[in-house]
DNA sequence: ACCTTTACCTAACGAACGTTAGTAAACAAT
DNA sequence: ATTGTTTACTAACGTTCGTTAGGTAAAGGT
């Protein structure tokens, strides 16, 4: 049971690290105040991790794949740059749904990588953007979409998407699909009728 | 001169603090830090504040004026509820790029605070918001803007348009006004022809 | 039965944290 | 000329930081 014991626990460091990254921050959370909720030793963790930015790094990373490997699946399957944005947009907000202490960090916690790997993220990033990007060119292309600023028109979609690990906490009911398909149609035919 | 000298030092103190809480974060700027930018000792700066969360308070607080302010010069203006919603994102985009640091700290830094003004920041951000709700709601009374889902909507625009700091420290040579008027369409025409 | 590995502990490291106390110099006001 | 205020300094406070060293007891493999 050696390994699994050790498995589990190393699950619930990286678990209730993200918790604790995601509501207090990663500056702003000890090793201790997390050795504490794991209920251990500070000292102890460091048998199951090697350092604090390792932490950091294992979540950012594991998001950007989860991120990437979920668009390129999404889009595969659709034809028109209409209905690949939209399969884009709900891969993209079933990634957050799914991870939301994860994507939180992600989304905000990213500052405190250091270079080689704080590099490395922002390319990534880059990247990912690119592909809803040309996903928007092409709809323009195609006249298909109006003659939009490409890159704030994705900016302004991915703002908002990135936006979204924010309505769970509410008390409102809102389904993934719900809020997948009601911001496809705002920002695919927008507020007026 | 004795005033405007300490006048001088305060501002210049709390500039580079905005600066510095934008650039690292609350958490991970050090009052040492923050010193060693304005050029005196640490212990010095105690002179111009009574403590480091008193900075975050004051420009987490001007932040909220700023936007409150502004939205509601720009809403008294205009008549139907899509003018009123796009004065307002104009305003919005305005205050923003007009404090790119003191904007960046408001929204991201303010989980810092501590819990009297804490709850008083976040009924004061609600507020805002449902200033926004309203107009929508009105736009549907009104049968001119489709019967959306208003609190998700809302969140929406206001989820793009908080994040429009970061387009200006890109390349792109995008006014002000090109980034709302480019916004406002695609949030009330959108994306598809 | 012995040896290795795992998972935890206590103790401690040097560094950094926010902040206070006490003081000296510069300047303004009387 | 004197007094009081402002702005800076050095020194230090108690606390907390990430992390390492070294040890112990139990479990697993052979």
């Amino acid at each position: 049971m050696a390994t699994a014991t050790k498995i589990d626990r190393r699950t619930e460091i990286r678990q209730t690290a993200r918790k604790m990254f995601k509501e207090r921050g990663y500056a702003a959370t000890s090793m201790r105040d997390l050795a504490r909720e794991v209920g251990i030793e500070a000292a102890s963790l460091y048998n199951h991790l090697s350092s604090k930015e390792e932490l950091l790094h294992e979540m950012c990373f594991d998001m950007a794949e989860q991120f990437f490997q979920a668009f390129s699946v999404a889009v595969a399957d659709e034809k028109s740059p209409a209905k690949k944005l939209r399969a884009a947009i709900k891969a993209h907000i079933h990634v957050i749904a799914s991870n939301l202490d994860g994507s939180t960090v992600f989304f905000h916690e990213w500052i405190f990588l250091q270079d080689p790997e704080l590099a490395r993220f922002k390319k990534l990033r880059s990247q990912y953007e690119q592909g809803f990007r040309d996903i928007v060119q092409k709809g323009v292309a195609d006249k298909d979409f109006k003659e939009v600023n490409v890159k704030l028109a994705v900016f302004t979609i991915l703002s908002a998407l990135n936006a979204t690990y924010d309505l769970y906490k509410s008390s409102e009911k809102l389904s993934e699909e719900e809020i997948a398909e009601s911001m496809s149609n705002l920002l695919l035919k927008g507020l007026k009728k």
